[in-house]
DNA sequence: ATTTATGCAAAACTTTTGCATGGGA
DNA sequence: TCCCATGCAAAAGTTTTGCATAAAT
């Protein structure tokens, strides 16, 4: 993990230390490619650096959160959230219902979007998620054990 | 709320029945437009009707995702989910970072993207989520006081 | 009548807090 | 050196389960 990570920056930046705590958090995220709970974030953590506490890893998720760095979505079934790595500020990916597998794309086309949003509603925008759900090929075939 | 919703046919087609829990719930979901946590569903239908249990709640919750009736996102700062009403399958807001608020709007322009996920990917696509992020027009005026 | 769904209450998790101490800048 | 960020451990929430009973169809 090179301190040239975008990430890293945006860390900086903000005047934020680089502490072990951070950057470990970080690490696990990028080596994840983003799709990740924060059960899986606690336990890679701790495996590898046991002297990081249970509560710096939630402080840190939650400060990536308010820097855009990662989003917390709705994946799995269970209620605790997936984090995924808004790389320069945005998301796209579909999920499929059965499995819930995901597959991630990079064009949207919402430049037009988002330039009309910022006209009509005044609201200087950031970044997005975008979230398509539905039954991939697989449990489509299959699936049909009802 | 008449039994003509369309959220009622979808559980009626599904095979469930419309239990008082379960209109209860939908009730409140539509009464708040469908911007609500767990625990303002929770608290609105423990005042409609006291009888009706926690858990009975959780279980709607969670079988409106499944149905695709409602989603989950995180928005407010807290890890708990805000559940909006995903009608007709899709659901966008904007969502101001600094204050909460949300935006709704309806036109989002992505058949043609949705058709071409669903050719490449072979993922029969049934809804979506849009949800940009921002700074409303309020908190960038009044916002100085930092 | 048949089941499905429920309420209850406890158990199981997950997340947050307060505070003394350590580690970045 | 200074003060932000941490670890710890307990507290505070939130969600889930198991099971006998109620209530939809």
């Amino acid at each position: 993990m090179s301190e040239q990570s975008p990430y890293i920056q945006s860390l900086k930046r903000a005047g934020y230390r680089l502490t072990q705590a951070r950057l470990t958090v970080l690490h696990v995220l990028e080596a994840e490619h983003g799709h990740i709970t924060s059960a899986d974030v606690l336990a890679q953590v701790e495996r590898i650096n046991p002297a990081i506490g249970r509560a710096s890893v939630f402080r840190t998720l939650e400060l990536f959160t308010q820097l855009g760095i990662i989003r917390p979505t709705y994946i799995s079934s269970s209620m605790t959230p997936t984090y995924v790595l808004m790389r320069g500020g945005h998301h796209h990916h579909v999920i499929c219902t059965e499995c819930k597998r995901f597959f991630e794309f990079d064009d949207c086309d919402l430049e037009t979007l988002t330039g009309n949003l910022q006209a009509t509603l005044g609201v200087q925008i950031s970044g997005h998620l975008l979230e398509f759900y539905g039954v991939c090929a697989d449990c489509r075939v299959g699936g049909q054990q009802s």
